[in-house]
DNA sequence: TTTTTTTTCGGAAACGTTTGCGGTAGATTT
DNA sequence: AAATCTACCGCAAACGTTTCCGAAAAAAAA
C-alpha cells in the first residue's frame, strides 16, 4: 500500500541499507547521495513505517497519559501541556481514561507493559489504594512519572502542587472571613492531593483554636447528582457550617448549585473556597475564591521529567519531587 | 526485557506458532493446550508486543484525534465520547493538538500517513482554508471522519450540530430579546461552523427586517489578550451593538470580562448569548444563556462512524452526515 | 610501489508477531 | 484393508525497519 524503504531502493538503484542511513543522515553515506535519497523520499512523500522502526529499535516514542477523567480544567490544561513538550521532542501521545475506576487502571497499567510506550505520566483514579500494578509496570523498565495523584509505594519523579500549605491557607482565609464552623469537602479518602489538604484543614483549624469535627470531612463520589444530595443534606440540616472547603473544583460547584436551590446567600450565610481552574471563576455568582493550581505547569514539568529519564541512557534514577505552589485569590464567595 | 512468545513456546514445550494460535483461540488449537498456553501467559503476565503485531497484521488498533485544542469544553466532551467508544472497540487513542496552526495541521496529516493509525478523527483548525493533507491522507487509503469544524472537499462521514439552525436561533432569540444592532463575534472566516451559524444569524436579521451590517461580523484571533481588547473598541465606540452572538465560547467570556471593566450591564445595556458547553453557565453573573452542543455525543458519533469503516472490509464509502442537534437554553443575560 | 587508512556502500540478521502450507496420527468411511 | 477425513501441530516466510559485519574503491601514508 504506501510506500516504504524497499521501492526508494529499487528507484535510486541504492540498497536498502544505504537508503536507510541516508534518511537518518549517517556519516557513513556521501552527501550526494544522502541528496538524492532526501529527494527521492521527498517526492515520493515517504514516511518510514513506525511499527517498523519500533519493532526493531526498541523504541516507540510515544508516552502514555492515564488521568481519572479528562472533563476537568486541571487535566485539560495539564495534558495541553504535557502535550505542548511532546511536540517539541517528536513524541507521540496516547491518552487513557480512568473514570476513577481503579479496575481500569490495572488494566492500562498491565497492558502498558507491552513496550506500547516509552513512559507513563499518571495521576491515580480515586479508588486507588493498593500500587501493585504500578510496581510491576515499573519493574518492566517502564519509567513512570506521577503528577497531582501520587503515590509513595514506587521510587518515580513526583509532580505536585503545594496541597498542604494551599489546604492550610484556604482554611485559614475562611477563618479570618469569619468562619466558625468549616465543612472539608474531598473526593476520596485515598488520594494523596485529599489527605494533604485536609492535613492544612486541620493544621489551621488546630492553630486558631478551633476543634475539628469529624461529621464537617465528608467525602464524596463520582457522581454529581449523588453529590448533590449530600451537600443538600448537610446544607438543610441543623448547625451547618459556614464555610466550605471543596478540594475539587466539581465540589465547589455542585455547592452553587445547592446554594442557589435552598436560597442560601453567599457569602452572606455560607463563604465558599475551593480548589479550581476556571478560567472565569471570577465571572460566577458571586465570583468564587478559589485555590488555583498551576496546571499546565504541572504537565510540563512532568513530561519534561520523563523525558529526563528517557534520554539518560543510564537509568541511574534521579528522582526529583517537584512542587510548584498554588496561589488563593479571594473572591466574592468569601466576602471579597 | 519483556516475556514474549518465544519463551512462552520453549516452557511450553509447544512452537511458537502453536501458541500464537492457542492466545487467538484458533480452530486448530485443542482445547487442552489452549488452556496451558492460557495459564502460562497469565503467570508470566504475558502481553504481545504490539509493534510486531501491527507490523505483521498492518492494523494498528489506534486512532488519532486531531484538534485545534483541548481546553476547551466542547473538545473536552468530544475526547471523552470518542475514548469511551475506543476504550469499548479495544482501540488506542492518540492526541494531536494543533493550536489552530494550519502548518502543524499539515504535519500531522502527513505524518499520519506512515501507518500509525487505523484512522483518524479530525476537527479543523481555524487557518485551514486548503484541504490537499486531507485528500492526500485519504488517497492513502486512511478512513478519515471530520466532526464539529468539517469540509466538503474530501469525501467522509461528518458529524456536526445544526450549525444553522442554532445561529438562526440564536439571533432570533435575541431580537425578540429586544435587540435591534446585533454584533456576529467569530473566529475564523475559514471555518466551517463560522459560516453556517453566520448564515443562521444573516437569515434572522432578514426574516425581522433587521439590515445586516459588516461592522457588526467582527472576526478573533486566537490570542485572548487581543480579542478582549477589540471587544473593549467596539463596546466603547459611539454606536455600539445592544446584543452579541459569540460563535465560540470563549468569545463570550470575553465580553463579560470587558463589560464587568467598562461597567456594561447585562443584560440591560447589552444582551448575550454563545455556543457554550461549560456546565455552569447557569452560575456565571448573570447567566449566560447559551446554544449547547451535544458535545459527548458528536464525540461519540464520530468514533461510532470510523468504526464503521474500519470493521468493514468493503471499502464501500458510505459517507454518513449525521446532525445532531443543539439547545437554546435562554438565561439571565438575555433577560431571562 | 606497497601498505594502511578512509570513504562509501551492500548483504544479511534481527526485532516479535501472524499465517500459509505441509505433515502426522488417529478416526471414519468405503 | 485401503482410502479418506479430521484434529492438531510445526516449519518457515513475511511485515518494514535498523544495524552488525564486511568489502571494494579511493585516498593517504609508508
Amino acid at each position: 500500500m504506501g510506500v516504504n524503504i524497499k521501492m526508494l531502493a529499487e528507484r535510486l538503484q541504492l540498497s536498502i541499507s544505504t537508503v536507510s542511513r541516508a534518511l537518518r543522515d549517517s556519516y557513513e553515506i556521501s552527501e550526494t547521495t544522502k541528496n538524492r535519497v532526501r529527494d527521492m523520499a521527498l517526492e515520493l512523500n515517504y514516511q518510514a513505517n513506525p511499527y517498523a522502526s519500533s519493532l526493531r529499535k526498541h523504541r516507540s516514542k510515544t508516552v502514555a497519559v492515564v488521568i481519572p477523567e479528562i472533563t476537568n480544567n486541571f487535566f485539560s490544561l495539564a495534558i495541553n501541556g504535557i502535550e505542548y513538550v511532546a511536540q517539541e521532542k517528536n513524541y507521540h501521545v496516547l491518552i487513557y481514561l480512568t473514570h476513577e475506576n481503579v479496575q481500569k487502571e490495572i488494566g492500562f497499567a498491565n497492558h502498558l507493559q507491552s513496550g506500547r510506550v516509552d513512559g507513563v505520566l499518571m495521576s491515580l483514579s480515586a479508588e486507588t489504594n493498593n500500587y501493585d500494578h504500578l510496581i510491576n509496570l515499573k519493574n518492566k523498565g517502564v519509567p513512570i512519572v506521577l503528577f497531582d495523584r501520587i503515590c509513595e509505594a514506587i521510587e518515580s519523579s513526583i509532580i505536585t502542587t503545594d496541597d498542604f500549605e494551599s489546604g492550610f491557607a484556604a482554611t485559614e482565609h475562611l477563618i479570618e472571613s469569619g468562619c466558625e464552623r468549616i465543612a472539608y469537602l474531598d473526593l476520596s479518602r485515598y488520594l494523596s492531593i485529599s489527605n494533604k489538604r485536609m492535613q492544612g484543614y486541620l493544621e489551621a483549624l488546630k492553630k486558631h483554636n478551633i476543634p475539628a469535627d469529624e461529621g464537617l470531612i465528608i467525602r464524596f463520589t463520582n457522581n454529581n447528582a449523588a453529590n448533590e444530595e449530600i451537600i443538600t443534606q448537610m446544607l438543610s440540616g441543623p448547625n451547618r457550617p459556614d464555610g466550605i472547603f471543596a478540594s475539587v473544583e466539581k465540589l465547589a460547584i455542585s455547592c452553587y448549585n445547592v446554594c442557589e436551590r435552598l436560597q442560601i446567600k453567599i457569602p452572606e450565610q455560607l463563604k465558599i473556597i475551593g480548589f479550581s481552574n476556571m478560567e472565569f471563576s471570577s465571572l460566577l455568582n458571586p465570583s468564587l475564591s478559589t485555590i488555583t493550581q498551576p496546571a499546565y505547569e504541572i504537565g510540563k514539568q512532568a513530561a519534561l521529567q520523563l523525558f529526563r529519564y528517557l534520554e539518560k541512557k543510564s537509568m541511574a534514577d534521579v528522582h526529583e519531587r517537584i512542587i510548584l505552589k498554588s496561589t488563593l485569590i479571594p473572591r466574592g464567595s468569601t466576602g471579597f
